[in-house]
RNA sequence: GGGCGCAUAGUUCAGUCGGCUAGAACGCUACCUUCACACGGUAGAGGUCACAGGUUCGAGUCCUGUUGCGCCCA
């Protein structure tokens, strides 16, 4: 052991490059399905194949990270299936973009299946970098079950769903209004639709009558549809309009009629309250069109260029050009009858970033309440938990208001619909194969769906496809139903929910029992993360910088649950500072040689070995492994963060780590080695809280300290937990010891203050002398004079009944007692008066305080007696104090 | 329009069951190269807990309303 000594400071670059390969090269991270231990498992948020890793991406992983490597060292059986999926809009573009850059060749020139080959290519060479990337990051993903949506299992799981739906009636073909994005020329479900609040214009136009007996004003913030329009619609009860329903209008820049109807769905306080029609591109006017036997007049091709329905001199205009003209055309006509301006929410295609068009075309749908209803229940029964709760409202209401999925895509990469048409008689076959012959007319020409489904449609099936359903495999058997799942809030629709309906529809069981939903990641100035505002940090960047322990202990650090993050590069000097602070300290033990005894367990020992501050700190400790393994358990991981951060720092090192000194440094051995046992339980045990968080940085120093064989790893140690109750009672660790050491502090840092307060500095020694408050406080403080001369930083320590400051004295008044400073040299009397007047005025307050709570009978009534109690108790502290000071002002003003 | 969330130190945020003399980090000030760490130490300054009511012995915390900001859905 101590093999190598530990340098100054803590470099992370060549940790992080031994560790990762010799984990993953053992097979640390791979699950066995054969195991007797309780499983725990979690499927990785598949990323994109073709995306890089970003700040989300290291959040949500690093969250995964501990969860999986805390249920490993708790004696679960721990899984984390990562993979990726096959993105099909997005893979596709870059595909095409990329040849027509370096071959300026279309997928079109291609044909299908040479440009399917020529993504399959890319996707070696170029894609699943994010997945090369996570390792940088030390995730502990089983690699050996590594999946992606498009592979021949997880193909096969997309094409039996889409099978047993159908079978089930719960997949249809329908002729309907659909987002189309006229970029990736594709339809899009609702899901994939974002609202952003615009500007725009409603245009009013004059519809003439078809008898020229006047004419209806309609308006519109969309003008290039009128050549689509097939009638004007007006609420059957507005008494403007009763005597115009049922004749027709005669549309402008068109030679059509058409009708003027009554519908009441019209809302007669928009506008003029008569409205437009036009049931191709519009969902409401789709709706109308349906209910009246409208004519569906499609006005637009597939790029969001206008069709030769539109009209000839239309034909082939781009819809914002042709906007543009129709408005010029009506106003030349004197049709236009004014022009506001118009606040509206326009779709967007998230994918291609352009206003989405509403067409009609055939697509496939999947019947979602029949699947809503149990996913519902899931979530409501708390069989399903969401953290923070609050999501479950949101999931609620889109449950309970759901809409059919559009699920077809008029893309090549994906999976291919399993569906075929008969040339003959146009019959449709769903099947696993091209059918032999057609059911319906015995032909056997058939031809398949040219369509492949949403990426989503094979992400809903991840928890089980990739565990190999619909084979009913080990795997299956041993990790499913998952345990937890880590994603963000923004997928809860695409994903999560869909998930829910999909394990209970095809496994009959929930698909995982926690689902923790992160917080969105925003620059320091409020801004949410975003390519097109370049405030995305590269986390490899960063990793290489800080390290990628700091990287993840920041980011969990700043990260409130369910509130948004504010992130800045500089933030990662935390998660830095604090590596390097654990490696100094474990520096530090370093130099004390090796391990003696076992630092395992403290059982052996008793309480006359173990000083007021071993005590103290082991029962800090105690605490620090409750708080962490009950916030990771509540997915709190900022509280997790916290909690180990401040006894690291603020307890462990600032004042154990310097208590410890006066031992080590003393030539006294049986101390020594007490003290090193109790130093090295508590390093290891923190090394291993800490290690889900910080997993390169603890392994490191754990084998550096030998606290592991070199084939080993900290991985496989225990969670630690609290010591038995009478383990510690015989130790003497208790809260009463506790709050005396602390009260000890206390006084330390008052001797401290004065010191600083007349600037001297730390390395002057000096005598101090300490008259306790009682004897009790007196045995206490003489049980450990050494420790108490090292943290006053004092030549000498006189612990006295009674003292009379003789001239100038700094003063501390602490509730264990008073300690003197003589300063006869340095102190200003004036400055030191007015020093301890301050005190006192500030005491005053809380004084009065105190006793105006404790005069209040109700509140004696009222209060738990405990509170009373220590409202008493502190109130008499706080007179001691209080007489203690003015006894010292009186002596400096004499 | 409906729903959700947020408002606490200069900044970013903690604050559980109502018991608080309201904490931390960064920043700021002074001092310190003390033999783990300057990626450090010691000490300090800094607050009308958005506003107005209410409940309560007691409100940063619970309730109602107001204002401002953010997100989601329509």
């Amino acid at each position: 052991m101590n093999e190598h000594k530990l340098g100054k400071a803590y470099e992370p670059g060549a940790v992080e490059s031994k560790w990762y390969p010799y984990w993953e090269g053992k097979g640390f991270f791979t699950a066995d399905n054969s195991s007797t231990r309780k499983s725990y498992t979690i499927v990785i948020p598949p990323p994109n194949v073709t995306g890089t890793l970003t700040l989300g991406h290291v959040l949500n992983n690093t969250l995964q990270d501990i969860l999986i490597r805390q249920a490993r060292m708790l004696g679960r059986e721990a899984c984390w299936v990562p993979g990726t999926d096959h993105a099909g809009i997005a893979t596709q573009a870059r595909v095409e973009s990329h040849l027509l850059e370096t071959e300026g060749v279309t997928r079109q020139e291609l044909g299908r299946e040479k440009f399917l080959e020529r993504v399959w290519q890319w996707r070696e060479q170029y894609g699943g970098r994010i997945i090369t990337q996570l390792r940088r990051l030390g995730t502990a993903c089983d690699w050996s079950r590594e999946r992606f949506t498009l592979d021949p299992g997880l193909s096969r799981a997309v094409q039996e769903v889409f099978i047993r739906l159908y079978e089930k009636g719960l997949i249809y073909r329908g002729h309907r209004i659909i987002n189309w994005c006229p970029k990736s020329r594709t339809a899009l479900s609702d899901e994939e639709v974002t609202y952003r609040e615009e500007k725009g214009s409603l245009w009013h136009f004059r519809y003439p009558l078809e008898d020229g007996s006047g004419h209806l004003v309609v308006a519109t913030t969309r003008p290039e549809t009128m050549l689509g329009d097939t009638a004007v619609a007006v609420n059957p009860e507005d008494e403007r309009y009763q005597g115009l329903i049922g004749k027709n209008i005669r549309l402008p820049l068109t030679d059509r009629i058409i009708p003027i109807i009554a519908d009441a769905h019209v809302d007669p306080s928009f506008g003029s309250g008569a409205v437009k029609v036009t049931p191709a591109h519009d969902p409401n006017d789709y709706e109308i069109g349906r209910r009246h036997n409208l004519p569906m007049l499609n006005v637009m091709h597939d790029q969001g260029a206008m069709n030769h329905a539109a009209g000839a001199e239309f034909e082939n205009m781009d819809r914002y050009e042709c906007r543009a003209a129709v408005v010029e055309m009506m106003d030349e006509l004197d049709l236009l009858e004014k022009t506001e301006d118009h606040i509206h929410q326009v779709g967007y295609s998230e994918r291609g970033h352009v206003p989405v068009e509403p067409r009609l075309s055939n697509q496939w749908f999947v019947k979602m309440q029949p699947l809503a209803g149990p996913a519902l229940k899931a979530v409501n029964d708390e069989k399903i938990r969401f953290h923070p709760e609050r999501w479950v409202k949101t999931y609620r209401h889109w449950m309970e208001n759901i809409r059919d999925w559009c699920i077809s895509r008029q893309l090549w990469w994906g999976h291919r619909i399993p569906a075929y048409y008969c040339r003959q008689c146009h019959y449709t076959a769903v099947s696993r194969e091209t059918p032999a012959g057609c059911g319906q007319c015995g032909g056997s020409d058939f031809v398949q769906d040219e369509d492949v489904l949403d990426t989503w449609f094979s992400s809903w099936l991840w928890p089980f496809s990739v565990l190999g359903w619909p084979e009913e495999t080990r795997d299956l058997e041993k990790f499913y139903p998952t345990d937890t799942l880590v994603t963000g809030p923004d997928i809860i629709f695409f994903w999560v929910a869909r998930m829910i309906m999909a394990g209970l529809e095809f496994k009959q069981e929930i698909p995982f029992k926690d689902v923790y939903f992160t917080s969105i990641l925003r620059d320091d100035k409020g801004r949410k993360l975003s390519k097109s505002l370049n405030n995305s940090p590269d986390p490899i960047e960063v990793i290489d910088d800080y390290g990628a322990d700091a990287l993840r202990f920041t980011i969990i650090y700043i990260a409130p649950m369910g509130q948004d993050i504010r992130y800045s590069n500089e933030k990662c000097q935390i998660g830095r500072n604090f590596a390097n602070k654990i490696w100094n300290a474990a520096r530090f033990r370093q130099h004390h040689g090796c391990c003696v005894g076992d630092w395992t367990s403290l059982d052996d020992l008793n309480q006359d070995q173990l000083r007021p501050d071993d005590k103290w700190i082991l029962e800090r400790y105690d605490k620090a492994v409750a708080a962490a393994t009950e916030s990771l358990a509540g997915f709190r991981f900022h509280d997790f963060a916290h909690a180990i951060y401040d006894f690291i720092w603020s307890e462990f090192c600032d004042w154990y780590l310097e208590s410890a000194k006066s031992v080590l440094n003393s030539e006294e051995s049986a101390g020594r080695n007490i003290t090193l046992r109790i130093f090295d339980y508590l390093m290891a045990g923190l090394l291993r809280l800490l290690h889900p968080a910080m997993p390169f940085v603890t392994e490191e120093l754990y084998h550096a300290l030998g606290f592991a064989d070199e084939e080993d790893s900290i991985m496989f140690s225990e969670w630690p937990r609290p010591m038995a109750p009478e383990i510690k009672e015989r130790l003497g660790i208790d809260q009463e010891t506790a709050r005396q050491v602390e009260a000890k502090f206390e006084l330390i840092r008052a001797v401290r203050n004065i010191k600083a307060s007349y600037q001297i500095p730390t390395s002057r020694k000096l005598k101090v002398i300490i008259t306790p408050k009682g004897s009790e406080e007196e045995a206490f403080l003489r049980e450990d004079p050494v420790s108490l001369e090292f943290l006053l930083f004092a030549s000498e320590v006189e612990i006295v009944d009674d003292y009379q400051p003789e001239g100038a004295t700094g003063t501390a008044v602490t509730t264990l007692g008073a300690a003197y400073l003589p300063l006869d040299d340095v102190i200003d009397v004036e400055k030191e008066k007015e020093r301890l007047l301050a005190q006192e005025e500030e005491l005053v307050k809380h004084i009065k305080n105190t006793r105006k709570k404790l005069s209040n009978q109700k509140f004696l009534d009222n209060a738990p007696e405990e509170v009373v109690e220590r409202e008493k108790d502190r109130l008499n502290q706080m007179q001691d104090r209080r007489e203690r000071l003015r006894e010292q002002i009186k002596v400096l003003s004499g």
